[in-house]
DNA sequence: TTGCGGTTTCAAAATAATTTGAAATGGTGT
DNA sequence: ACACCATTTCAAATTATTTTGAAACCGCAA
């Protein structure tokens, strides 16, 4: 270990050295899976789809018209939405209605209180 | 509007219509906001990084040494998680200790519970 | 002053994410 | 079968992020 504060070094040590804090981390999927929330989040525009749908349940056709983006890219991240689980879309007539899921509503009440 | 399911539709116009929902979703500045804060945290890296100086305060060659990488990539990556207001660095010596912030303290805390 | 350790900066290269538009899917009514 | 509507998929183009390695900066000690 190099020479580094004192203070530092020592709580260091206590602690098993680097060594001890790396297995102190989290795990690696762990990381990964909150990797893929956060990516999913930090979007501008899927924050903008994740509230619209916490306001209210909407079909694909609605959130395309209100965001006015086209359906190709309202489709990409939808998906990207639903594979972080954070929002779901049923089948209802021909269209196809999202709303946020429990951890959708869970995060938008999150981000309230940044 | 379309012809779309009665029950979204009432509601929708309930609302105010799209406008209506538009209006009530949070403004471009807290989005863009929270997108910096995401896209900090979305990284594994910085995660990592930010997960060891919480387990203590880190000056950045011990960073270095543990996370193994090169110096110029854990620069990039402190910048980002200084910027994002995630960790602070302070001098001390030769070298900057790096610790986090509340703001890191309280999303390290957030994160545990997914 | 010179050299050194710790850290940052810079521009170029590599990689990843997003956008685009056309084509495809799948269900619905005619 | 056909046309139609909502939505998805695909590959190519664009844009954003990350990595790399060399050079620079800064404070400190010889």
């Amino acid at each position: 270990m190099p020479e580094i504060p004192e203070p530092i070094r020592k709580q260091c040590e206590s602690k098993g050295g680097l060594e001890g804090i790396e297995k102190a981390l989290p795990s690696k999927s762990e990381i990964e899976e909150r990797s893929q929330l956060f990516k999913a989040l930090a979007e501008p525009m899927r924050q903008k789809i994740l509230y619209a749908v916490i306001e209210q349940p909407l079909c694909a056709c609605l959130l395309r018209e209100m965001l006015d983006i086209s359906d190709s890219k309202l489709s990409y991240h939808l998906t990207i939405l639903k594979d972080a689980g954070l929002i779901e879309g049923s089948k209802q007539g021909s269209w196809i209605i999202y709303r946020p899921t429990c951890l959708g509503e869970k995060w938008t009440g999150i981000m309230k209180n940044i």
